[in-house]
DNA sequence: CAGTACCA
DNA sequence: CCCT
């Protein structure tokens, strides 16, 4: 019964080059939250800064050769914690081979992911609607997982303006974008005040990318 | 508030 | 040439 009201939890093509798979890391929810507590004890999430000064509402950290960072000198992949100078923490091998086998079932094989950005948001906390843009391959998709309170995720098209579809992602699910959705808009809607038995009130979320082109480090 | 910008 |  709750399958009708919930949603039928299948995986579902949400766009051209992008599916929705529920559950598909549910396996390793409590060993991924294990390695996010353990990668943010090496590099401690906090809230970036755009290039316009306003601080970011979700608190941001990452593992693998690259992570995601932005300042007042704009949006930028580096290899280094700007925090600590330190390389990011390694990308923990489960991740990796989860987040490749689902861009596989999605019709990307061979992602070999090189950025792992680690999202924690708290009660309220958004992202606004933008698109990846500052990856130099495009080629690959982004696959993005989801773990503890359940969130809204937006999913829109090429336009600004074109409609956008609104997704529950629960605790383990993945979605996959690339192809003719990799520039897609996409968001999540201000977080619900909920619990989550693993999380408390959290929601954390994996976002996998591929930075650079096959050559590159 | 993840496009940081068209000299009107 | 978006108007968060």
């Amino acid at each position: 019964m709750d399958d009708l009201l919930s949603g039928l939890r299948m995986p579902e093509r949400v766009a051209p080059g992008a599916l929705f798979l529920p559950g598909y890391a549910a396996s390793i929810e409590r060993e991924a939250l294990r390695g996010i507590a353990a990668i943010c004890a090496l590099a401690p999430p906090h809230h970036l800064l755009t290039p316009g000064g306003r601080r970011l509402s979700v608190a941001m950290t990452g593992c693998g050769a690259f992570g995601w960072h932005s300042d007042r000198a704009g949006y930028r992949y580096v290899s280094r914690d700007p925090v600590s100078g330190r390389p990011w923490p390694a990308m923990p091998r489960s991740w990796r081979d989860l987040a490749r086998e689902a861009a596989e079932r999605a019709g990307y094989p061979g992602f070999e992911p090189q950025s792992c950005l680690v999202n924690r948001y708290d009660t309220g906390a958004r992202m606004g609607l933008h698109r990846d843009c500052d990856e130099d391959d495009l080629t690959s998709p982004v696959v993005s997982v989801s773990f503890g309170v359940t969130a809204a995720f937006l999913f829109g098209g090429a336009e600004r303006h074109d409609p956008v579809r609104k997704l529950a992602v629960e605790s383990g699910d993945v979605l996959v974008w690339g192809g003719p959705s990799r520039l897609a808009y996409h968001g999540v809607a201000p977080l619900p005040r909920r619990t989550h038995s693993l999380t408390g009130p959290l929601r954390w979320n994996l976002t996998f990318r591929r930075v650079t082109h096959r050559q590159g480090p």
